[in-house]
DNA sequence: CGTCTATCTTGACATCTGTCGATCCATGCG
DNA sequence: CGCATGGATCGACAGATGTCAAGATAGACG
């Protein structure tokens, strides 16, 4: 996995344009179940998503790991969470220099939030 | 697109209403992330998803085990899912007669869908 | 080149999770 | 009461997951 860059991820491709109709309006295919659930799964961990919320509002949109790796784990523990987030098309990541930066993926949050909306 | 809920008050609260700021404008806490985790986590499976976007999706709010539990699985199976989305909060259950009826939680849709808000 | 720092990878380990068969409980019906 | 049916619980087991220590890689800098 001598990944030249590792800004090139599509591992999950994110077809995340409107991937499914509202929950409440329709159920799911097994198929978009499996898409949209990896998702989730990505976030539900709790220092995932305190990694993830730190990425995200971060002043210029993107964050360097070394200021986000302050969440209570072992660094290797960081990179490996990091690693999730990237795999499941939530995060891409870009060396510069010394440093790696993570940015969210456009779209993503959009199409989760998409899914959940229309709550009553 | 529903209009924004300003004006539809959930009347039950089950605490998770309000819980935190959108993933894109603060970082988590500890502690939120840790439930709102939860939550994630309990829609992070393919079988989970499903039968929840069943009783989402159904029309009169509310489902019987009897009418969703088609998902691929054996029905221990399916009791096991729909008890992990009852304990994370997003279903409740009742029993009418021989047949168990599940139906959302509300607030806990419009909790979730609040935090991936805002996505661009 | 050597070394320092930032980050990722590997390997190991305990725990959690999804699944099923078997069994149990509750309700309705004859 | 006895039995059938919808659904939950139990016990077991393979596989996934989160975690860390240790080692590997990549760039910066002298």
């Amino acid at each position: 996995m001598s990944n030249s860059s590792l800004s090139e991820l599509p591992v999950i491709d994110p077809g995340v344009a409107p991937c499914c109709p509202p929950l409440t309006s329709a159920s799911l295919s097994e198929e978009d179940a499996v898409k949209m659930a990896a998702m989730f799964k990505a976030l539900s961990d709790p220092v995932r998503l305190r990694l993830f919320s730190r990425v995200a509002s971060h002043p210029d949109g993107e964050a360097c790991v070394c200021d986000i790796q302050d969440v209570g784990v072992s660094q290797p523990t960081v990179s490996h969470h990091l690693k999730k987030l990237r795999e499941a098309g939530l995060l891409a990541s870009e060396r510069r220099g010394t440093w790696v930066y993570y940015r969210v993926e456009p779209g993503v949050l959009a199409a989760m939030a998409a899914l959940l909306a229309g709550a009553r």
